[in-house]
DNA sequence: CTCTTGACGCCGG
DNA sequence: TCCGGCGCCAAGA
């Protein structure tokens, strides 16, 4: 376990219930030379984890990666996150958790 | 040391 | 809007 690791899984555990955010968000928050890419590869090594919330974080455009489309979606139903119309892709507008110095939470709202 | 792989992201047709 | 291609970069083989 690197300290890129660390502080990707860090920032994937503080992402509250009903949001998300990108792989690139993650990596951004991690303060570390992190790449969305590299966001990915930790998850792939210590998504399985049981605290961490891995369905909550997508790609850029607001889907999930194809091979967990079907069990990243049923989660993210579950708890309530925004779903853009097609059901198909999060509704990132509405769902993107707005970390960068707020804190615990913010509106997503912020947005507009 | 080289080559392949992949939970990404952007751009052009 | 839907593809395909390309840049990116760390790990393994």
């Amino acid at each position: 376990m690197d300290d890129l690791a660390v502080k990707v899984l860090a920032v994937v555990r503080r992402i509250p219930s009903g949001r998300v955010l990108t792989y690139g968000d993650v990596a951004a928050l991690a303060e570390a030379d992190a790449t969305a890419r590299d966001v990915g590869q930790v998850l792939l090594r210590h998504g399985d984890a049981d605290d961490i919330p891995w369905w909550r974080v997508l790609r850029a455009d607001g889907t999930p990666p194809p091979h967990l489309l079907d069990r990243q979606l049923a989660h993210l139903r579950s708890e309530g996150t925004p779903l853009a119309p097609s059901g198909a892709a999060v509704d990132l507008h509405a769902a993107r958790w707005a970390a960068s110095g707020l804190g615990q939470d913010a509106q997503p709202s912020l947005f507009d």
